[in-house]
DNA sequence: GCTAAACTTGACGTTAACGTAAAGTAATAT
DNA sequence: ATATTACTTTACGTTAACGTCAAGTTTAGC
């Protein structure tokens, strides 16, 4: 019997069931349900591991959604749904390549930092 | 005469003179005053750009100011806080390259579904 | 000296992302 | 059969990060 419970699956991510219910409602998962019970797919598994993927990057739930939704497989996409994909694509990237050289910089500074504060330890000892 | 206005130095960094006010409501910025006036330093502006810059990576202003505060040269510390920073930096390094690691699992899920996106446009074109 | 523009301090409003408590149902264990 | 446990929905509460007035003050131009 393939599927996850909602508390398994908030387990699984650490997360609450309150949080799996409030994403669901945010469109961003879509449980399948046994009766009232929810039961998760791999599906489910996989867009939700995007989205709190996301969520680490800064990234809000409705551009996470946004961002999953489109590349969803289940999309099979006209021409035209196609290039806005590509287009969405270019966009994100150069979004995240934002993030990554202020990444840098930060990764930067704390080696600088670091190597500051070890020289002043260097001095202390002596 | 050095220092930014309020107006200015929002206008600078595209943030709202609100937004300055609340960030100094909050400990990250600490301009001084002419009368009532603020005039914002060069180290204000510092402060500034390392919040945002935090912000951009998904940190809390709380989780930046910790980290600015902690980095600041004015911070002239003794063997234990310098011992103490190293431990902090380490911290934050580690927190940074998780998000580092998931910007890249990002980049590499875009690029697949950029080629799959071509892929399909090429038949499609056929 | 007066007006308009830019500044100030409250104080309440708003959105996102859940937490939490209430009240009910359904499955399971004893 | 009943009690515990896991699930459900509904709804109000909370925190962060500002936005948006309101009401007053100070500075710059004429």
């Amino acid at each position: 019997m393939p599927g996850y419970s909602i508390q398994n699956l908030a387990e699984q991510f650490n997360v609450t069931p309150r949080a799996l219910r409030f994403y669901e409602s945010k469109g961003l998962l879509a449980p399948a349900k046994r009766g009232q019970t929810r039961i998760y797919s791999e599906r489910d598994k996989t867009r939700l591991l995007l989205t709190l993927r996301g969520k680490k990057l800064g990234f809000s739930l409705e551009e996470c959604r946004e961002i999953i939704d489109m590349y969803d497989p289940s999309q099979s996409s006209n021409t035209q749904q196609l290039i806005r994909l590509c287009q969405k694509i270019t966009e994100h990237r150069s979004a995240l390549l934002e993030k990554m050289n202020a990444m840098e910089a930060t990764l930067k500074l704390m080696d600088d930092v670091e190597k500051k504060c070890l020289d002043k330890l260097m001095e202390n000892s002596n």
